[in-house]
DNA sequence: ACTTTTTTTGGCCATACCGCCAAAAATCAT
DNA sequence: ATGATTTTTGGCGGTATGGCCAAAAAAAGT
C-alpha cells in the first residue's frame, strides 16, 4: 500500500534512499539513456567515460534502491528502468533550475 | 528556457544538485511539512528533533538548491516552498519502494 | 546599553561517498 | 583445459556530508 496520513521518519529514510540513488550526475545521465531502452554495462560505459567497476557501482546503487533491474544475456548483463516514473523527475528538477537561473 | 534535446554533463551535474538537496529525510521532511505551509525554523526544530543549527544549515541546502525561500519577520526566519511540483516525487518515490516491496 | 530570543556561521569529528586499480566470477570460444 | 570478454567485488585514498557545540548576528523588549 502506499504511504498514507503521517508517513513515519522510516518512511521519510526510505525515500531518501531512493533520492539518493538519484543524486549523482552519472546515475541521472544512466537513467536517461535508459529511457530509450535497456543498455549492457558497457553501452553505458561508454556513454558516462569512467572505469567500468565505477559504472558497475552506480548500476548496482540504482538496482538496490529498486530503480533500474538486470538481466544477463550471454557474457552481457542488461540494465532497463523499472519504475519509469522517474523520468518526470527531470522536468521539476529544471523548472527549480529555472526559478534560480541556474540553467541557461 | 528549458533543457533541450541533449543536456549537457553540466546539465545533469546541475540536476544532481537539486537531487541531492533532496536526497536527506529530515530534509524531506521538512519539505512536506512546507506543503502544508510557510514555517519558522523554531517549528521545523520541534518537527525534526535535532540541533537547531544542524536544521538551519539543512534549510540553507534546500534553499541554495533552490527549492525554498525564506523571509525574515521580526526575530523568526520563515521558510516556504518555491517549486512545490517537488511533492510529486513522493508518489514515485513511493511506487519505487513499493515496487521493491519496501513499503509497508 | 543590556538582555533575551531566534537564526546563522565556523570548526571539529565520525562516517559515507566516489574514483581507481587489481582480482575474482561468469560466460563463451578454441 | 586455456584464453578472451564482460561484469562484479574488495580495498585504498581523497573528498563530501551530517551531527554537535560555541560563538556571532540580528531583532525586539526592558
Amino acid at each position: 500500500m502506499l504511504v498514507q496520513y503521517q508517513p513515519t521518519k522510516e518512511d521519510f529514510m526510505a525515500r531518501a534512499q531512493v533520492m539518493k540513488a538519484l543524486a549523482h550526475h552519472s546515475r541521472l545521465m544512466m537513467v536517461e539513456e535508459l529511457s530509450r531502452g535497456e543498455r549492457c554495462v558497457c553501452d553505458l560505459q561508454t556513454l558516462i567515460g569512467h572505469d567500468i567497476s565505477t559504472v558497475s557501482k552506480h548500476l548496482s546503487i540504482l538496482k538496490n534502491a529498486g530503480i533500474l533491474e538486470d538481466e544477463k544475456r550471454g557474457k552481457q548483463v542488461f540494465y532497463r528502468l523499472r519504475v519509469p516514473c522517474v523520468l518526470n523527475f527531470f522536468h521539476c528538477v529544471d523548472s527549480v533550475l529555472q526559478a534560480s537561473n541556474r540553467l541557461k
